[in-house]
Formats: C-alpha cells, sequence, structure tokens
DNA sequence: TGTATAGTTAGCTTCATGGCTAACAAATTA
DNA sequence: TAATTTGTTAGCCATGAAGCTAACTATACA
C-alpha cells in the first residue's frame, strides 16, 4: 500500500534521466545485452551499470545472467504504473474543466437573462 | 528541439517526490495559494517553497503574485508532454509485441503443418 | 592453457536535492 | 501607526546521484 507510492517515486526518478528513458525506448523495441544497450553512450561501464540497476530497482527493467551475457527486457508493470497515475491526474483535472464549464455557462446565462431584462449598449454586441 | 528533452527531465524529476506529486494532485482540483498548499505539510515554509519552484521551473504550475498572496495552478501542457511519452513508448512495445505475435503464430502454424504430415503423440493434444 | 570478452566491485570526487533556522519585506488589519 | 499575516532570501548541513579509474571475476575462444 503505502509501497505503491514510493514504487512511483522510483519510476519517475528513474526516467527522469535521458540516458535512463533513452535506454527504456531501446528495450521497448526489445532485449537486449548490457554491451549493446551502453553502446551508443559515451560513459564508462560501471556508471552505465549504475543506471540499469536503477531501472531494475524502480521495476521498470528485468534481466537475467546466461554464461557472461546480461539480458535485459522491459518489465511494462511499471511502465504502465506511471501512466496511470497521468490518467487519473487528467480525469480530475477534466471533471474539475467540467464543472468550472457549467459554473461559467450559469453566469452567462444569468447575466443575459438580466440583459433581456434591462438592455444596454453593450447587450448589442454579442453575435449569438 | 534539444530543450524538449530537458522539459522531460525536469518534469519526471518534479514527479518523482511525493511532496510534488501531491501539490501536483491538489491543483488538479483548483488553484490554492502557498499556504493553503503546505497546510497538510509538516515542513517549514521555506522548504515548501522549494517544491513550488521546482514545479514552475518543469513548467508544471504557474503562480501569481497579488497583494501578499501567491496563487498556484496547474499547467496541463507539461503534464499531457509526459503522459505523451509513455504513450509513444506504450504504441512502440505493443508493435512490437504484435510482430512477436505474429512470428509465434507462424511457428505455430508451421509446427502443425509438420504435424499433420507426421503425427505423433503430442499431436493429439491441441484442442483447436 | 592462455588470452580476450563481458560484467562487476570498490572507492573516489563533484554537484544537486531536500531539509532546517534566522532574518527580512511587504500587505492587511486593528 | 503598530501588529499580524504571508511569503521570500540567505545560508547552513546531510544525503544521495552521477560520473570516473583501477582492479577483479568468470566465461568463452584459440
Amino acid at each position: 500500500m503505502a509501497n505503491k507510492l514510493s514504487q512511483l517515486d522510483q519510476v519517475f526518478a528513474a526516467l527522469a534521466d535521458p540516458t535512463r528513458r533513452a535506454i527504456v525506448m531501446r528495450l521497448c523495441a526489445g532485449e537486449a545485452s548490457v554491451g549493446e544497450l551502453a553502446d551508443p553512450f559515451a560513459m564508462a561501464l560501471p556508471s552505465f551499470m549504475k543506471h540499469i540497476h536503477v531501472l531494475e530497482t524502480s521495476g521498470l527493467v528485468q534481466s537475467e545472467k546466461s554464461g557472461r551475457v546480461r539480458t535485459c527486457r522491459l518489465s511494462p508493470d511499471a511502465l504502465l504504473g506511471a501512466e496511470d497515475w497521468f490518467q487519473q491526474q487528467r480525469a480530475i483535472w477534466e471533471a474539475r474543466l467540467d464543472r468550472f464549464e457549467a459554473y461559467v455557462m450559469k453566469l452567462k446565462k444569468e447575466k443575459e437573462q438580466a440583459a433581456a431584462k434591462r438592455p444596454s449598449r453593450t447587450a448589442r454586441k454579442k453575435g449569438s
């Protein structure tokens, strides 16, 4: 329960780094070894391994070693969990906008009714 | 261009902190003053202000001061930008899964054809 | 068996983050 | 005008993140 929140912490923190986002993007296209993943980056291997470790700890990536090669693959659950968070926020945001719009419409209606009773110079201006 | 990526860095980094996520969630429900936002947190105001500042720098939040009160509101563009990133990754991931599934289906079909020519004990087992 | 490959561990530096207190500024209210 | 409220600035501290090199392990190849 309280654990789920800190998983979000880790997922967002993991994705805050461009190297790690690039790794995730690469792994979306299919699994790869550590060496293959590290190749595009001008970075010492131990530094790169730290990024892999952060991704594993966050739950975004899983890996297993066979022989001397460690193969990494995406574990999409954590990614979907973060995406869910956005969708929930957007739902709240949109519900609020709907309420706000309803409120504005109500104000507008009241204004129109007032204008209908006491027509003025400005009442002319609205086309529709 | 190169700027957009670092905006993503900032947005994800901002969302990696539970205090800041809570602020964003609160602001989804409508704007609020710094004091109102800070109230639920057992934290000194200057510490809290740093979070607000991080959110503003990331583009997630905007604020303006009127009198001695600073009012904060959500600026949904940055949020939507981050959500887009997830959706793009998911699209790539799903396309890859489709290709993988097609590959598996092809293998299965070949196996079935082979089984049809040389029926064996295992050929019985598949229902459809 | 010896050598190259692929990762890993250890330990170091530098800088960013998240928290604090204390003191200050500028509006409101009495 | 004096006191309160609401932020803000400055500066300190502890911790963690991101990079490096050097040295090591373990597998695969010749």
